[in-house]
RNA sequence: AGUCUCGUAGCUCAGGUGGUUAGAGCGCUACACUGAUAAUGUAGAGGUCCGCAGUUCAAGUCUGCGCGGGACUACCA
C-alpha cells in the first residue's frame, strides 16, 4: 500500500465533508481545547447572532475572521474556549411573529394575550437555529454550540437584573425626559431602527412660515426704532404656540435691517443672518427711497442699519408669539446661542420648541429655558390652544391624522369661524393647523413671509402617518458620568483598523449622550424597577432571591395571591408582581422593557450567570483578548460591551477588536433581497468549498475594507492556490510512493548538507513562518494569507519543484534524492500548519496525508521559526537566478529559439563584485533552467549613468535639476574615471560639486555583437550562435520531447521501459548515433534501432521533418 | 447635515519615512513548453494614480478645497 495518499480528482466539497466527519468522530474540536488544559487562555467573546433570520454570506466573513484567530492562538499554545450565543429579544422578532400570525400591535391584549404573544416570540426566535448550526459546521467555524448563552433564559435575565441593580446602586440609573420619534397614530415611541425602515422618509410639501418675534427691549442694539423683530423660519408652524426661545449662532453675522412691515406697513427693523439677507431682500429694493414708499407697494425699501454677531443678540427677550399658555419650568422667550444653527436656509435664527425637537430640547436645557407641550399624545392640541377664530383646541396638529370625512366636518366649522377673516368662504377648502396658524400670524402682524417647502419627513412605517418628535419619559443609564473614563480606556483597546477606534468610535464617545434603556414593547428583558404610584419610592431588584423575599412581604400584606411563583421572567408575569413600599404602599413595575443592546453588551457576565455562579470562570474570561464583528456594531455591541465594563469595573471588556467591513455584491452594491443580489452561503460552500470561500475573503482585501464579493474570485482561489498546492502534494506523493520514501524526523539530512536550492526554499519557509507569525500577532490576516500564497505558488511550486523535478524521477534513491523529498515534505507539512487557521479542511487533509496518522493539524503546535536557517544572502542569490533566467528566456523568445535548443553561453557585463559572486553561486541552476552551456562575466563596452535621486537629493537639494542634467551628459571616459577613482568633480552653475560613486547608478547596457536584455542593475547577453554539436544536441532533445509525448499518448506507465524503432532519416541519424545513451536514459529505453519506414506505425515531427517511428514496452 | 472611510490597468488589489520607466494576479491577444498538464513560461495591448490648488529641486505618496462611492450618526429651524 502506498504511504502517501494519491487521489485522481480534486473534489473540494467531497474531501471537506470527509474531514468534517473525521473531526466529528474524533472530537477534534473538543480535543483542541482539552489538550490545552492548564495553558494560559485566549479569551474570545461571540457576538450573538439572532436566529430568527437566515444567515448570509457576510456571516461567513465575520465568522471566518473570528475563527482564524481562535484557531491560530490554539496552535500557539493557548486554550481558547468559544461559547456560542443567541440574541433572542427585540423588535425584529416581534415583527416576524406579527407577520406570521397576521396581527398588529393593537391586537395584543385583545385578539392575543401578552402571554401567548411572548410564547410565540420565544418559539419563533430559534426557528432557524438548525440552519445556523449547519452553516457553522460547513464553513468550519469552531464554536461550542452545545452550551450557548441564550438571552431570553431566566438565568441570563437574572444576571442582567443584577447588573442593572449595580448600576442603580451606583446612581447611574435615572428616569428622565427626552425627545423621541413618536407615532401618535400608533400611540408608541419609535426606535431609530424603526425610523430606518425603508420608505419611512417621504417627500412632503409643507407650509412654512417666517415668523416675526418682537423684541421687548432693543436698546442694546442702539438703533432709532423700538419696533424690532427677530425673524425665524419654521417648517412646522404647529410648534409655534410651544415656542419658548430663539437660537442664534454665536459666530454668525447678523444684520439689523430697516424696512416696512410687509403686512402692517409700519416702519420697523428686522434681524436676520447676513448671509441670508439676499434671500428676502433684492438689490433693487435697496435702491428705493423710504420716503417714496406707499403702504401696500409691492417693492419695499430696506437699509442695513448695522451688523452684529450672534453673541451680541444673546440674552435679548421678546414678546411671546402666541400666548396660549405660560412657561412654569424655566426662563422663556429669550435669544440663546446654539452650535447647530447654520445659515444654510431659513433666517439664521431658529425657533425653539423644546418639546418637539431633540436639538431644541438640548439647547433649552443648557440655557435654563423652560418648555411648553401644547400637544397631547394623541397628536392633538391641548384645549387651551383655542382662540375661537383660527384654532379650536383638541384638534390634530397634522392634517394626515384626519380622515376625509373628519376634514369635511372641520371645514364646515372653519367656514363659519373664519368668515370675518376670509371674504369669500364658499371656495374654502380644509385648512390645516399650519395654514391657519400662518393666517393668524398674518392677521396679527407677526408674519414676514410664507412659502411651500419640499423636504423629507419621517413617517411611521406601520401607520404611514407622519411622526412627531415628542417628549417621553424613559429610563437612562448615565453614561455621560463616566465619559472621560470611556474615552481614556478606549486608548487601551487595539482597534483594527485603528481609525474605527479613534474616529468613528472615539468621536461617538466624545459626543456621548445618556443611554436610553426604555422600550415600550412586549418581548424583551423587563426593567426590574418597581415604584409607588406617586413615584416617591423606587426599588430596583437585583436577583430572584431578593424578588422572592419582596414578594413574600407582598403576599403577607395581601397585595398578591398566596403561592405566587415567578416561572418566566418576561411580561406579563413580572407585571403581576406588586411590591410593598417602606410605608406599606403598593409598588408597580415600571412598564418598560430594556434595550436589547443591553442584553448583548452584558454577555461577558450573563453568559456565565454571574454573579450568581461561576465566579472563577468569569474572572478567567474577562476581559476578552479578542472580539470581531461588522463595523456596523461600532455603536452597537462594541459600545455596549465597553460602556458596561467601564461602568461596572472601570476597565475594558476587550483588548483587541476587528471591525470588519461589509460584504457587497461584485458591483459594490449592498446585498438586499429586493435587488436579488444576495449570495447564498450554502450554495457557495457546496460548490467551491468552505476553504476556498474563506481563503478568497481573507486574501482579497483587509477584513475591514468592504469586500466586493465575486464568486469568480472564489473559483480563482480554488484554482490558483489550492490547485497548485494540491498539484505540489500529488507530485510529491507519486514519486515518494514509487521510491518508497518515508519521512523520518530522526534521520534527517542536515540542512547544511543540502543543495543550495533546498537550503533556499527552507530559508524561504522559515521567513514565511516568521512573516505569518508577525502578521497574525498583529491581527493582520490578509498579509499572512498573501505570504502563504506567494510561497506556495511562486517559490515552492514554480521554482523549487520545477527545478527539482529531475531529482525526483532520475535514478535510484540517494542522498540528494532523499534530501529533495525531505525538503519538499517539510515545506508541505509546515505549510499545512501555517494555513490551518485559514483553510481548516484542506490543511488537515494535507497534514494527514503527509503524516498517515489520525492526528489532526489542529492539534499541533504552531511552527517555531528556525532563525539559523534563514539565509538572506541565499535568498538574494536566488532572486538573481530568477531574474537572469527570466531575461534569458525573454531573449530566446525574441530570437525565436526554443528552450530545447542548447546555447553556448550567457555573458553578464561586469557589475560590482558582490553581485558577481552571488550570481556565480547559482550559475548551475541558471544554466540548467535556460539550457545554456556556460555563464561568463565580461567587461562592458557601453555604460550608462543616471543620478541616484534619493541620495543626491539630500546632498544638493535645490540644485538637483542642474546636477542631474550634468550627470546624464557624462561621456564614457568620465564614467570610467568616476568608477575607477571613486569620485568626480562637476561644475554646475559656477560651483564645483563632487560626485561620489554612491550618488549615481551605472548600468552596462550593450555588449557588442550580442543580444541583450536588462532589468534594473542586471543585464544579460546571450550568445545565440549555433555550432554543429549544439545543433545535434538540439535535435536529440527534440526527439526525446516528441517521444515523451508518444509514451504518454500510448498510456505507458512512468516506470515502463521501452524499445524504440526509428526510421533511418538523414536529419536525425547523426544526432541519434551521437546521443544514443542520453536519449535512452531519458526515455527509459533499452535500445534504439533503425528500421525501414514502412514497418513503423507512428510519426513524429522533428523540426519540420516527418519521421516514422514505433515504441513498445520492453 | 455631521463623522469616518475609500477612489491606482477592464476586474481584484500592492505601492515603509516624498526620489524620476507606478507594480502583481485575473481577464484579453500571440507564441512557446509538455514524465505536475483543468498546470506552466514569455511577450503584447491596457494608466489624466478622481479633479483643482498649494508645499517641495522632486507629489500616487504631504496640506487645503472640491467631486464620486460606502458606512454610521442625526434629522434640523
Amino acid at each position: 500500500m502506498s504511504k502517501y495518499r494519491e487521489i485522481k480528482k480534486l473534489d473540494f466539497p467531497a474531501f471537506e465533508s470527509e474531514v468534517l466527519a473525521f473531526w466529528k468522530t474524533n472530537r477534534i474540536f473538543e480535543k483542541s481545547i482539552e489538550n490545552r488544559a492548564g495553558s494560559p487562555s485566549f479569551v474570545f467573546y461571540e457576538g450573538p447572532p439572532s436566529a430568527n433570520g437566515l444567515p448570509g454570506i457576510h456571516h461567513v466573513m465575520s465568522r471566518t475572521v473570528k475563527d482564524i484567530f481562535c484557531r491560530y492562538n490554539t496552535l500557539k499554545g493557548y486554550q481558547v474556549n468559544r461559547k456560542a450565543g443567541w440574541d433572542t429579544h427585540g423588535l425584529p422578532v416581534e415583527l416576524q411573529v406579527e407577520k406570521t400570525l397576521g396581527i398588529t400591535k393593537e391586537d395584543i391584549g385583545t385578539k392575543i394575550s401578552v402571554a401567548e404573544y411572548n410564547e410565540a416570540c420565544r418559539k419563533d426566535v430559534m426557528k432557524f437555529t438548525d440552519i445556523w448550526n449547519n452553516l457553522t459546521e460547513q464553513m468550519g467555524y469552531w464554536v461550542n454550540l452545545n452550551d450557548p448563552y441564550i438571552t431570553y433564559e431566566n438565568n441570563y435575565i437574572e444576571s442582567l437584573w443584577s447588573i442593572l441593580k449595580k448600576l442603580y446602586d451606583k446612581g447611574y440609573l435615572y428616569k428622565g425626559y427626552t425627545i423621541q420619534p413618536y407615532s401618535p397614530a400608533a400611540g408608541t415611541g419609535l426606535s431609530s431602527h424603526e425610523l430606518n425602515q425603508p420608505g419611512t422618509y417621504k417627500d412632503v410639501k409643507d407650509q412654512t412660515a417666517v415668523a416675526m418675534f418682537q423684541l421687548k427691549e432693543a436698546g442694546s442694539l442702539a438703533i432709532d426704532t423700538d419696533l424690532v423683530y427677530a425673524l425665524a423660519w419654521t417648517t412646522t408652524p404647529w410648534t409655534l404656540p410651544s415656542n419658548t426661545a430663539l437660537a442664534v449662532g454665536e459666530k454668525i453675522n447678523y444684520v439689523v435691517v430697516k424696512t416696512y412691515h410687509p403686512f402692517t406697513f409700519q416702519l420697523c427693523a428686522v434681524i436676520l443672518a447676513k448671509d441670508l439677507l439676499s434671500k428676502y431682500f433684492k438689490q433693487e429694493q435697496a435702491e428705493l427711497a423710504f420716503e417714496a414708499y406707499n403702504a401696500g407697494d409691492k417693492l419695499i425699501p430696506f437699509e442695513v442699519l448695522k451688523e452684529v454677531k450672534g453673541a451680541d443678540l444673546k440674552g435679548l427677550v421678546y414678546e411671546q408669539l402666541l400666548p396660549f399658555a405660560q412657561v412654569d419650568n424655566g426662563k422663556a422667550f429669550e435669544i440663546i446661542t446654539g452650535d447647530f444653527v447654520t445659515t444654510e436656509d431659513g433666517t439664521g435664527i431658529v425657533h425653539i420648541a423644546p418639546s418637539f425637537g431633540a436639538d431644541d430640547f438640548k439647547v433649552a436645557k443648557q440655557h435654563g429655558i423652560g418648555s411648553l407641550t401644547l400637544v397631547d399624545k394623541r397628536g392633538k392640541f391641548l384645549p387651551e390652544v383655542n382662540d375661537g377664530t383660527f384654532l379650536y383646541g383638541e384638534e390634530f396638529v397634522k392634517e394626515a391624522y384626519l380622515t376625509e370625512a373628519e376634514k369635511e366636518a372641520e371645514l364646515f366649522i372653519q367656514k363659519e369661524k373664519l368668515s370675518g377673516i376670509i371674504k369669500d368662504t364658499s371656495k374654502l377648502t380644509y385648512l390645516s393647523v399650519d395654514e391657519r396658524i400662518i393666517l393668524k400670524l398674518q392677521t396679527e402682524g407677526k408674519l414676514f413671509k410664507k412659502e411651500k417647502y419640499d423636504h423629507t419627513y419621517p413617517h411611521c412605517w406601520r401607520t404611514d402617518k407622519p411622526i412627531l418628535y415628542y417628549p417621553l419619559e424613559s429610563w437612562f443609564i448615565k453614561t455621560t458620568a463616566v465619559k472621560d473614563r470611556l474615552v481614556a480606556l478606549n486608548q487601551q483597546i487595539n482597534w483594527k483598523p485603528a481609525h474605527t477606534g479613534t474616529g468613528r468610535f472615539g468621536n461617538w464617545l466624545e459626543n456621548l449622550v445618556d443611554w436610553n434603556l426604555s422600550r415600550s414593547r412586549y418581548w424583551g428583558t423587563p426593567l426590574p424597577i418597581w415604584r409607588t404610584e406617586n413615584q416617591d419610592e423606587t426599588k430596583c431588584i437585583g436577583s430572584l432571591e431578593q424578588l422572592n423575599a419582596e414578594i413574600t412581604v407582598s403576599i403577607e400584606k395581601g397585595y398578591m395571591p398566596k403561592g405566587f411563583e415567578l416561572k418566566d421572567f418576561h411580561k406579563p408575569y413580572v407585571d403581576e408582581i406588586i411590591l410593598v413600599s417602606s410605608t406599606g404602599e403598593k409598588m408597580f413595575r415600571e412598564a418598560d422593557l430594556i434595550d436589547v443592546w443591553f442584553d448583548s453588551g452584558a454577555m461577558p457576565y450573563a453568559q456565565w450567570h454571574w454573579p450568581f455562579e461561576n465566579e472563577e470562570t468569569f474572572k478567567n474570561n474577562f476581559p476578552a483578548d479578542f472580539i470581531a464583528e461588522g463595523v456596523d456594531q461600532t455603536r452597537g455591541w462594541f459600545f455596549t460591551l465597553h460602556a458596561l465594563s467601564v461602568l461596572l469595573f472601570d476597565g475594558i471588556a476587550y483588548k483587541n477588536v476587528i471591525a470588519n467591513g461589509l460584504v457587497l455584491d461584485k458591483n459594490g452594491n449592498k446585498m438586499s433581497k429586493r435587488l436579488g443580489n444576495v449570495v447564498d452561503p450554502f450554495t457557495t460552500i457546496s460548490k467551491y468549498g468552505a476553504d476556498a470561500t474563506r481563503w478568497y475573503m481573507l486574501s482579497n482585501s483587509d477584513p475591514w475594507d468592504n469586500l466586493k464579493f465575486d464568486i469568480e474570485g472564489v473559483a480563482e482561489s480554488q484554482r490558483k492556490f489550492f490547485g497548485t498546492l494540491y498539484n505540489t502534494y500529488s507530485f510529491f506523493a507519486i514519486y515518494a510512493n514509487i521510491d518508497g520514501f518515508e519521512f523520518n524526523p530522526d534521520k534527517l539530512t542536515s540542512v547544511a548538507s543540502r543543495t543550495e536550492l533546498d537550503r533556499w526554499i527552507y530559508s524561504k519557509l522559515q521567513s514565511l513562518v516568521k512573516k505569518v507569525t508577525t502578521h497574525m500577532d498583529a491581527y493582520d490576516p490578509t498579509p499572512a494569507c498573501r505570504a502563504i500564497e506567494e510561497f506556495v505558488s511562486d517559490h515552492l511550486s514554480n521554482w523549487h519543484v520545477r527545478l527539482s523535478r529531475r531529482r525526483f524521477w532520475k535514478g535510484e534513491m540517494n542522498q540528494d534524492k532523499q534530501a529533495a523529498y525531505e525538503t519538499l515534505y517539510e515545506c508541505l507539512l509546515v505549510t499545512s500548519q501555517l494555513m490551518s487557521a485559514f483553510a481548516p479542511f484542506f490543511s488537515d487533509w494535507l497534514y494527514k496525508n503527509l503524516n498517515g496518522s489520525a492526528q489532526s493539524v489542529h492539534l499541533t503546535d504552531f511552527p517555531k521559526v528556525n532563525e539559523s536557517a534563514i539565509d538572506l544572502v541565499l535568498e538574494e542569490q536566488m532572486e538573481y537566478a530568477q531574474i537572469i533566467s527570466s531575461l534569458v528566456l525573454s531573449i530566446r523568445k525574441k530570437e525565436n529559439i526554443k528552450v530545447r535548443q542548447p546555447l553556448k553561453q550567457i555573458l553578464i557585463p561586469l557589475v560590482d563584485a558582490s553581485i558577481q559572486q552571488k550570481i556565480d553561486h547559482v550559475k548551475d541552476l541558471i544554466l540548467a533552467e535556460v539550457n545554456v552551456k556556460q555563464l561568463n562575466f565580461v567587461d562592458a563596452i557601453d555604460k550608462s549613468i543616471k543620478p541616484n535621486f534619493k541620495v543626491l537629493g539630500k546632498k544638493v537639494g535645490a540644485k538637483m535639476k542642474a546636477v542631474a542634467a550634468a550627470i546624464l551628459l557624462l561621456n564614457q571616459q568620465e564614467i570610467i574615471q568616476l568608477e575607477t577613482e571613486g569620485g568626480l568633480s562637476l561644475s554646475v552653475e559656477n560651483e564645483n560639486i563632487n560626485i561620489e560613486l554612491a550618488d549615481v547608478e551605472i548600468v552596462s547596457k550593450e555588449i557588442t555583437g550580442y543580444k541583450v536584455a536588462s532589468q534594473g542593475k542586471i543585464s544579460v547577453a546571450l550568445d545565440i550562435e549555433l555550432d554543429e554539436a549544439l545543433k545535434q544536441e538540439g535535435i536529440a532533445r527534440e526527439i526525446i520531447s516528441k517521444l515523451q509525448g508518444l509514451r504518454k499518448e500510448q498510456q505507458f506507465e512512468v516506470m515502463d521501459r521501452i524499445q524504440i524503432k526509428i526510421e533511418d532519416h538523414d536529419y536525425i541519424k547523426s544526432a541519434i548515433n551521437q546521443f544514443k545513451m542520453y536519449i535512452c536514459t531519458e526515455l527509459l529505453a533499452n535500445d534504439i534501432v533503425f528500421e525501414s519506414a514502412e514497418s513503423l506505425n507512428h510519426t513524429i515531427e522533428v523540426d519540420e521533418n516527418t519521421v516514422r517511428i514505433s515504441i513498445h514496452k520492453a
